[in-house]
DNA sequence: AACGCTTTAGTGTAGACAGCATGTC
DNA sequence: CTACACTAAAGCGTT
């Protein structure tokens, strides 16, 4: 088997495997019943192993199926697109599972099947038949298990695979500080590695020097830094230029999306650039412009400073705008890029010198120090294979950091991970999830799960989460997602009485059983908080009980119910989890949004309240079709952040309709509201061209030219056909009538 | 009055997974 | 939101 697998990987190129590939497999990764814990720096050749092990199991049986678990979207596009170049042409189907993209609605004929954990859980939750082909995951930095926000859903996920299926495990690990505590809880071989491709010099940076440091922290390199004028005085001005000049290219890490914007502006690189690069940087510059029909503020900066060789890279650009950067940067004509940590994690981006310019991030109220692990990342990006003789890892000090403090993120021991499933949001879905499921029918079965967790290997003591896990239990019962068998053999969709005191009366806790609701089903296939799912459900009541009370006294004034109601939900699914971050409020803004409130009849308790407002209020004007350009200035947010609100309000919609289905609220209004919602969401358009855009090749732009020559509807694009032709053309005019006619919608 | 330095008050804070069913400019 | 960095404006002294 192995040579077959050589053979195959020479013939994409590889002719030799590194060294800790080669160690990996002495060890023993192609015997399929042996898990694996592999800890080797980034770029040392960590997917390859991966793919070794998926072959390994599918060369054998190509009945069977390996995962490749990533944690981005973007990773694992473009994990597909090179797993699916080199190995479809041997009759191994790869397929992508990601979110927003499906490779077939029906995975069950692929070999190779790339995800995200959410993902597979969402499938896992779904019940698809494929999983019992599964023989290999391979889960790649699966050391996001210590993550705050995502690892708790890696976790379960992990454990499910561990103790629910037979297949083997591969996780693929940035460097930790307690590799064999993980290692043990997931009953794998451990293999810990440092080579990398390219060597990687760490260093301290000054103003005009860098020391570089050694393995035991002592200062083997002082490297005196060349001072170039600049009239910006950017304090990393001669750290960027000594290298650019050599021929690098340079990633700056900071800790606050202005600050990389600021630093890029700073930056300015055009008197060491040649005549072509500018040209070409000129042309990027165009093409960074061109993305919106106007620009916006973002856009005119970024475009500014890309003319002068710099870039910056953050979530507030849109994934167009990243690629562009990206790519440029690759092909080396972008010098250097300021960047929040996106960079860090997502796809491959290397440098020569990697500069990380903060220590400490702001998180939840305080300003926390960047977990040793991070920086290491970003230094990791250093060194580009073939193109760098080695790669340089900078932590920048300013005057108020000291030599000494800053020596110990380069050099010892990394950060411990620990299981973060205590984090109640996670925590909470997954609960329902497994009772959904029946993996947890009773308290028995519930406990046995939790003591195969990782956090009961790492803590022991699992009687603070089942304190946890009882309070989200009586919350999910309390919510009607699940019905309580106390020990009496009747299960109930409420809780037993409640004394004078309001404490429940019941059975003993060790004898409960659990069952899922028809309601709680759906929340957990929908992959929503189980919380919003009771936000939503409560607000869609009150909604109901408004419409209802208005009806009687009319209350609601001169309101559009359908434009009143559309907001509301809008305000509604501003208030789940899965909104948040909401968006900041300005102290000048306080007065609109509470206003706004109060016209509508929403109750405000505190600034809190105000930001759903603010929320609900970018999404209607987004659908109500205000430009781009004017609605992110109005509101002074980011393209990349409206973005990423609209993807999820789009969920959320879908989610809320999902749950209005089954509650049981008759509500001509809300329905409407909601079917008009799904597309006013999707194509950022007001509902008149709804119509429109239900029919193929109509988006928002086609739409509205139709609409205002008078073409309203389907009816109109018949009768007006000539119109419709002169307004779209020829070629797209006969597309939508062919459309028209195959599917049925006219009766001629 | 123009300039430059220091103090102070105000402001804003990283990233990105999940449903479902097909084709925007 | 238990901190912090950054910035614009204000304060103050000098030429």
């Amino acid at each position: 088997m192995l040579q077959k697998i050589l053979k195959i990987l020479e013939e994409n190129g590889i002719k030799e495997l590194r060294p800790p590939q080669k160690k990996v497999l002495e060890k023993g990764l192609l015997d399929k019943k042996k898990n694996f814990l592999i800890s080797i720096p980034t770029a040392s050749g960590k997917t390859l192993i991966g793919e070794i092990t998926l072959l390994n199991h599918i060369l054998e049986d190509r009945n069977k199926k390996g995962l490749f678990i990533v944690p981005l979207k973007a990773l694992a596009s473009e994990k597909y697109e090179e797993f699916k170049k080199k190995y479809e042409k041997y009759g191994i189907k790869v397929a992508l599972s990601i979110g927003d993209y499906d490779e077939e609605e029906n995975l069950e004929g692929y070999n190779i099947i790339i995800t995200t954990a959410e993902k597979l859980d969402s499938l896992i939750r779904h019940k698809v038949k494929w999983i019992k082909d599964v023989s290999v995951v391979v889960i790649d930095e699966i050391h996001l298990i210590g993550d705050v926000e995502r690892g708790g859903t890696l976790e379960v996920l992990i454990t499910k695979l561990k103790s629910k299926y037979n297949v083997q495990i591969v996780g693929l690990s940035a460097t930790i500080g307690n590799p064999e505590e993980l290692a043990r809880w997931l009953e794998a071989e451990l293999v810990v590695d440092d080579w990398r491709p390219v060597k990687l010099k760490k260093g301290v940076g000054y103003k005009d020097k860098i020391l570089f440091i050694g393995e035991d922290g002592e200062v083997v390199e002082e490297y005196p830094l060349k001072i170039y004028n600049n009239s910006r005085r950017s304090e990393l001005f001669n750290l960027v230029v000594d290298c650019v000049l050599d021929g690098g290219s340079v990633l700056i890490f900071c800790n606050s999306k202005k600050s990389a914007v600021n630093e890029s502006r700073k930056l300015d690189l055009k008197k060491y650039l040649s005549r072509e690069e500018l040209k070409e940087l000129k042309r990027i510059k165009e093409e960074i412009l061109s993305i919106f029909d106007k620009p916006t503020e973002i856009c005119k900066t970024l475009a500014e400073c890309v003319g002068r060789g710099v870039a910056f890279h953050h979530a507030g650009l849109t994934y167009e705008h990243r690629r562009i950067v990206e790519g440029a940067f690759r092909r080396r004509i972008i010098k250097v890029i300021c960047c929040t940590p996106t960079l860090s994690m997502g796809v491959n981006v290397p440098c020569r010198r990697a500069i990380v310019k903060d220590l400490k991030r702001y998180w939840k109220g305080k300003t926390v120090p960047i977990p040793k692990m991070e920086i290491l990342q970003c230094i990791g990006r250093a060194g580009r294979p073939n193109l760098d003789p080695y790669g340089e890892g900078i932590i920048y000090v300013n005057e108020r950091m000291n030599v000494k403090d800053v020596k110990d993120y380069l050099v010892g021991p990394v950060e411990s991970i620990y299981s973060k499933l205590s984090y109640p949001r996670i925590l909470r879905s997954h609960i329902l999830s497994l009772i959904a499921l029946e993996d947890v029918k009773d308290r028995e079965s519930l406990e046995n799960f939790i003591r195969s967790t990782l956090y009961a290997h790492q803590y022991g003591n699992i009687s603070k989460i089942l304190e946890d896990i009882e309070e989200i239990i009586r919350f999910l019962e309390f919510s009607r997602f699940i019905s309580v068998d106390y020990g009496d053999g009747r299960y109930r969709v409420k809780m037993l009485t409640l004394d004078g005191n309001g404490i429940s009366i019941r059975g003993d806790k060790d004898k409960e059983k659990y069952k899922i609701t028809p309601l709680g089903r759906r929340i957990s296939e929908l992959y929503i908080d189980p919380l919003s799912g009771k936000v939503i459900i409560g607000e869609l009541k009150k909604l109901n009980k408004k419409l209802r009370m208005n009806e009687k006294t009319g209350y609601l004034g001169n309101w559009d119910l359908l434009d009143y109601s559309t907001f509301y939900i809008l305000y509604l699914i501003s208030k789940t989890s899965e909104m948040l971050p909401l968006p900041w409020i300005r102290s000048c803004e306080e007065n609109f949004f509470f206003y706004e409130a109060v016209r509508r009849d929403i109750d405000i308790d505190d600034i809190e309240s105000l930001k759903y407002i603010k929320n609900a209020m970018i999404l209607y004007d987004w659908i109500n079709e205000v430009p781009e350009d004017e609605l992110l200035e109005k509101y002074n947010i980011e393209p990349g952040i409206l973005r990423y609100k609209v993807e999820q309000a789009k969920w959320l919609v879908y989610a809320t309709g999902e749950l209005y289905k089954i509650l049981n609220i008759k509500n001509r209004v809300i329905s409407q509201a909601l079917e008009g919602l799904k597309i006013r969401i999707e194509y950022g358009a007001s509902k008149e061209l709804i119509d429109l855009l239900k029919i193929k090749h109509i988006g928002r732009t086609r739409a509205r030219k139709l609409y205002n020559a008078g073409i309203k509807n389907i009816q109109d694009i018949v009768d007006n056909y000539q119109k419709v032709r002169s307004i779209l053309g020829d070629k797209i005019a006969k597309k939508i009538l062919q459309e028209l006619m195959s599917s049925d919608v006219i009766t001629e």
